[in-house]
DNA sequence: CGGAATCCTCTTCGATACTG
DNA sequence: CAGTATCGAAGAGGATTCCG
């Protein structure tokens, strides 16, 4: 709690005074998925530390950018949110995401992997104005994880759940994930039972081809 | 040099891996100025400690973020600068940059400040939309920093150094060139003796109008 | 003088254990 | 489940010295 301060009159270092210290954007990044109660924050960002953690989630609720809310009944438990300044942080995370696909990411395979994270990674790396004029819903689960992403002329929605009547429901892993936005072939992916569609194979291609690493 | 790691398959933690530790994106954002000599670098980031700044060039420059270079004669002296890898983090630099603008930066005084900060902070608050079909060329002195403004359709270079013929050489602190952007009035500036203008005030106050702090 | 290695002290990190 | 307490290890931040 003691503050410590590049003191420069720079609105990059004053950014970073507030969230540079170490786990803070990755905390963040956890928030953009949604609300999380202590114990998801935990297990998202492994390694932490709990009082680290804690002492950060402090620090972020005092400069007003997360904040502690207890969930109406029956559920009534204490989550943590992003408030309108933190949520205004995405678009910096999403640049350090869009960047952070340019790194030879030795992806070691002993390092976590949590499906959820490709929620915030795809909203970077969704295409707007090639999404012009187009739309599509689709439900996905990847691993033990439920999301779906709806494109709605040249927006696109990501989020934790379940929707109605999406245009295809998709179930894979992560891996195969990323390998479909590197470009691997869909029906190869199929066919390997690595991906398994139902509805429109078509429009899942469609919507695929709107995710991509460069600007 | 121990490599310390967030071990997370995700962009954004590999991103932070590289250029996530303490000083890293103040040292970058002093790259981005231009390249700067060892010294340079001791002064514009005062307070990181001889032998930080040593560890973290090195790191940077392993992560081929940063590349050192001897300037020919017959300067001949060491200098760094970024690589493609490292000038591409300036979007996110920029966000940042943008994002911290919103903060009730307190400004103590007896923070550092120097002019070199406004030249990466004035292409972040750069208005490209605003800025079509407009164009026009303004030399800043700031304190005893040179720098200046050129406006192309759109487009903006915003470099240290002078141009030939501008159309407005302007003259002023960095606390007025501060307020002048938030919407203080040029004339009263002129009058209040904080800012001099040789050349076309209405091009300086139209290219002013181009640079925001909200998107 | 630019650039970097070496010490030394202090703070923060990270992991485990502990409490309401 | 949601945190606090504790403690060894690592990093930060100065000063000083060394090498070119």
């Amino acid at each position: 709690m003691e503050e410590r301060s590049y003191n420069q009159n720079c609105a990059l270092a004053h950014a970073l005074d507030v969230i540079g210290e170490r786990w803070s954007l990755v905390l963040i990044r956890e928030l953009l998925i949604g609300p999380r109660r202590y114990k998801d924050l935990m297990d998202g960002l492994a390694g932490i530390g709990n009082n680290l953690l804690a002492s950060r989630l402090k620090e972020l609720e005092l400069a007003n950018i997360v904040e502690r809310t207890i969930l109406p009944p029956p559920a009534g438990s204490a989550v943590y949110k992003l408030t309108s300044l933190g949520r205004s942080l995405e678009s910096a995370v999403q640049e350090l995401i869009k960047w952070g696909f340019q790194l030879n990411n030795k992806g070691q395979p002993e390092n976590l992997s949590r499906p959820e994270w490709d929620i915030v990674a795809m909203r970077s790396l969704f295409q707007p104005d090639a999404a012009k004029g187009k739309n599509g819903a689709c439900q996905f689960q990847v691993e033990d994880v439920f999301y779906y992403v709806v494109i709605n002329n040249g927006r696109v929605e990501i989020e934790l759940g379940e929707i109605r009547c999406p245009d295809a429901i998709v179930t894979t892993d992560r891996k195969t994930l990323a390998k479909l936005g590197k470009g691997m072939d869909v029906n190869t992916a199929i066919n390997n039972n690595h991906l398994q569609i139902t509805g429109s194979v078509l429009k899942f291609s469609e919507m695929l081809a709107l995710f991509k690493p460069g600007d």
